[in-house]
DNA sequence: CTGAAAGCGCTTACAG
DNA sequence: CTGAAAGCGCTTACAG
């Protein structure tokens, strides 16, 4: 079974690559190539398994069929699960999908998105470091299709789908000040991203509405490479304080995971005596003990939309509607706050 | 900020495209292309910005310097990890990874072989539906370059990397029969998987050792597509049996996740009614109430060996040794099995 | 209805 | 040291 080309095609056929070429891309018709001639075409391909070479193809039409996805982490399950639904949703649409983890890391961003262009995708989906502008700004005035997602650059007008990070956690806030909690801490990451800012800011909010102003001591935020060694220690001065913390709101959910682990070897009692909020969630959250309550993103929308989105500026649709896309969360309510 | 290809770089520079190309690849020294020259182009090449067209390159080359990778499901938190590292690793070596998922359907399957193989992918790492020995045959005739993850075709002599299944499934039963579980339950997928079937000849192995005979009534075998559905009355007759069953072994992380919900809703006590061994786990099945006990994959050895055997064929090396692989897992005790 | 030919943007053997 | 030219395998405007 030796490889065949559409050269080999036409020989056999005595037909011109044109002829074979025009029929294969189903433009038989409207070039009025004769039922027959089409017939023998297909037949003859697909009986020496003709596979055409999408490279050549792609240089020829200046397009590759193809869509980058740069996320931090594909072993992190949020990001797994919106990779699987673009996939999904790209596939529908004859697209494949190529894929590279940036590990937070922005100058490994930039080489994969300058890798990503050279290999000529027709878009690009980033959930960014958030330390790239200068590169989305370059590909955006490039006119190169491109959606931002989980993750935007505030001072960039790209298209982005996000979630309402400082509702979500606001109203995570009300709910356990609603509960009775009085001592909530918030624990988070330092990374320089618009999200996780505004996961802290509606702490704040909510707290200042409640109290005035906010205290310091109840804010933590660890290093993102070293967080599973500091956690302990942030939890034990959380739980030592005056005011001994009755509720902790965590910012992503391997926080999550690590602070739960602390609170059991310290055999903290949830909820009696610490409540647990997580943003976002492990796959087996509501199987923890105690369940979860956790902020839900709705990550089959966020993937769907990019990639709706995304297809519409490669088509060069470029529709108005939805290119700033703010999703809302779900606070699933379960039983580590009590209640 | 146009785009800038070969031909402008070699007519602003009074140089040849050859000259130019030689030396952004790095083959200036062997060409003995004057420093100065070598300069002057890397200069401009970079002040201009200049990516290389890689669909071009790779055509030119009979090369796209991409690995192909198919799964059942990137959203499956194990795949979704081997993932994570092949492309780490497949990054290390100046590939990109391209991958799709199957859905488990054979079908979907052979068209994204097909696919991968018309983008002209190097390699191919597949996680098989094992329902394609024709479509996995007719690549190793060809000499693709190819290596089976995770799942393997016995009757196949491809390259492969898996787990010993038969052994670890054996293992763990007798772990439970040593604590005393008399009556120990095995729950897995229809699937038509040597994988799986190991897994079942590894319970039914340990089973015949101790009593002889294995009570077929004690092992159950859920529709792929429906099982949590399929659960709760599948869980309840196990315990509803004359003897009721003290011990459960789940033949997959997704079955463990199920049943336990279940369990947990009939109040069932773990360990103290029933014991549990999960194959695989999810992210938090240390913060589970009762922790799981779990066979671990090595999924890390399995990504890093899926690519440097690739890698090695793809180069041609066709290194004899570990084509195929067979890793140990490990069995993580944790408390749902009581002792 | 069908074909000859140019072109996509590279690489590389060959020549000087 | 450097360049002209062929070739990778397609697509497509143009001509007949």
């Amino acid at each position: 079974m030796k490889k065949i080309y559409l050269k080999d095609i036409a020989k056999s056929l005595n037909l011109s690559k044109t002829t074979v070429s025009l029929v294969l891309n189903e433009k038989g018709n409207e070039n009025k190539i004769s039922v027959t001639t089409q017939k023998r075409i297909k037949n003859y391909a697909k009986k020496h398994n003709y596979v055409p070479n999408h490279l050549a193809r792609g240089l020829s039409r200046g397009k590759s069929d193809t869509i980058g996805l740069i996320i931090p982490n594909i072993s992190d399950i949020f990001y797994a699960q919106i990779a699987g639904h673009i996939e999904k949703k790209a596939t529908n649409y004859g697209y494949t999908v190529v894929f590279s983890s940036s590990h937070e890391n922005a100058k490994n961003e930039q080489k994969l998105i300058r890798s990503m262009v050279n290999r000529q995708v027709d878009g690009l989906i980033i959930a960014s470091t958030q330390q790239n502008l200068k590169n989305i700004r370059q590909l955006r005035q490039n006119k190169f299709p491109l959606v931002l997602i989980d993750r935007h650059y505030p001072e960039d007008s790209s298209n982005y789908i996000i979630v309402n990070n400082f509702i979500s956690v606001k109203n995570a806030t009300n709910y356990l000040l609603g509960l009775g909690r009085r001592h909530i801490a918030f624990i988070t990451v330092k990374l320089e991203l618009e999200a996780i800012r505004q996961r802290l800011l509606g702490y704040h909010q909510a707290i200042k509405e409640v109290y005035g102003d906010v205290k310091q001591e109840l804010i933590v935020e660890l290093n993102p490479k070293n967080y599973d060694r500091e956690m302990k220690a942030a939890i034990e001065k959380l739980l030592n304080q005056s005011n001994k913390v009755d509720a902790m709101i965590f910012s992503t959910h391997y926080l999550t995971a690590s602070g739960l682990r602390e609170l059991k070897n310290l055999k903290i009692n949830i909820p009696e005596e610490v409540a647990l909020v997580s943003f976002d969630e492990l796959s087996a959250f509501d199987l923890v003990d105690p369940p979860i309550t956790s902020i839900m993103q709705p990550v089959e929308d966020m993937g769907n939309l990019a990639v709706e989105i995304l297809l519409d500026e490669i088509s060069g649709l470029n529709i108005k509607k939805h290119k700033k896309v703010v999703l809302e969360t779900e606070l699933i309510i379960r039983k580590s706050c009590g209640a």
